[in-house]
DNA sequence: TTGAATACGGTACCATGGTAGTTATTAAAG
DNA sequence: CTTTAATAACTACCATGGTACCGTATTCAA
């Protein structure tokens, strides 16, 4: 395990807030398990950790709690530690819970949604525009998640924004799975303008309808990955 | 304040699990707050708890960050940590997400619910009317929360039942304010009833509309204490 | 060869000291 | 009396040592 520098790591990757430590840890070890550069099964170590990025053991214990409460890792006590396996049916509650709460934020902020939350989300989506055209796809995805975002403070559901972004972390790790389509990305952007003009024409059945539809595309790769070996269990 | 033992205080909510002496200081901090015996602005001090307690800060300062995660108190870096204050965006944020959870899990039950399960809420019903008998409150209560717990079991739901018991704590803390009506608990079981009937005959939209008419006491309480002055903030 | 007791290595967990940062208090100066 | 600067007293935060617990390998006896 070549030994890693905090600090570098976190300037890569976040503009060095004055967060602590321990979120930062957190922030890290949440990636890497997204990413699936940590395997779900995989064994974490206090002590290795804290040795690794440089920093002791108090904080690397913190940051298991919070991603245990995500239900990222599980933690057995006086045993250890590993990041939670991708279980079939979390997955599937997790996409349910999505929908669920997504299509009704949407509805919701077709309803009421205030003329800056707007113009941000009109902001997001010429972006995304410029993204799909020059093919950077992981910033395109960053603005997707920005959108869902904008939706949920365009209605001051923060709540609901942390529970989607928990439950989102499960989805995330099987996304790359179903490798991203050639037209996929255009067609995620097509989707969120039309839930755009729904929303800003005050159009909830539309909003909701279209927003239900935007999120089932995920079910394809969930189906799809029935029975597929790696990272299993139970 | 009176120093209090951790281990009697934990034996008498608790038949004293092998619970790490962490999550006992959570759940004790927990009861604490949603009783509105910690009340919402007070400081709360890892030192001070921790000598009250009898235990070290350690699991004291995990507690902290277990009950920040759900909203319950606000860490303010390097100046200290208080029980949140009440605010009205996120009792209605919170309301908002347990109408929507509980009934779209509810519909799920109602189409595919398992024998055993119902059997379950079943007794569970049973109970209830008991403890409607004999004026027992609190084992109503009790049984109120288990009964939406059994139903998020049954359809597998466990990072559900998760969220809606963290929105839930919010919600916990006004349920006091509106003072429970004489005939309340009266009416909660009448609806539970026909809830499970719903359920067990496979009406997923009856189910579904009793659940939210059922949920939906709960706005009076919330209208009726705009502007109560205590408890509040910003 | 088999089986059971035992010792070892590893873990999460708890206790405690020290540090940097913030606020309240005090004291001096205007 | 007001303002300001120095200081003391708090805080959350991090580092580190020790403890109890669990799984596994090793040893010893049958």
């Amino acid at each position: 395990m070549a030994s890693v520098n905090l600090k570098e790591i976190i300037q890569d990757i976040d503009i060095n807030k004055n967060l602590s430590v321990a979120l930062q840890v957190h922030h890290y070890l949440r990636q890497q398990i997204l990413k699936l550069n940590l395997k779900p099964g995989k064994a974490l170590s206090e002590k290795e950790l804290s040795l690794q990025l440089g920093v002791s053991r108090t904080p690397v214990r913190e940051a298991f709690i919070r991603l245990s409460e995500e239900g990222l890792v599980d933690i057995f006590p006086q045993r250890g530690t590993i990041v939670a396996p991708i279980r079939m049916g979390e997955i599937k509650e997790a996409q349910f819970l999505r929908e669920i709460l997504e299509t009704a934020i949407v509805r919701r902020a077709a309803v009421g949604i205030g003329k800056k939350s707007l113009s941000l989300l009109k902001m997001n989506l010429v972006h995304q525009e410029k993204a799909l055209e020059s093919n950077d796809y992981t910033e395109f995805m960053e603005l997707d998640e920005d959108f869902h975002h904008l939706l949920c403070q365009g209605v001051s559901f923060n709540r609901a924004w942390r529970v989607i972004q928990a439950v989102k972390g499960q989805l995330d790790r099987i996304r790359f799975i179903g490798l991203p389509q050639p037209g996929h990305a255009a067609l995620m952007f097509h989707q969120h303008s039309t839930i755009f003009e729904a929303v800003k024409n005050g159009y909830p059945d539309v909003a909701a309808n279209e927003m239900a539809k935007h999120l089932t595309e995920l079910w394809a790769s969930i189906e799809r990955m029935t029975l597929d070996e790696s990272s299993f269990s139970e």
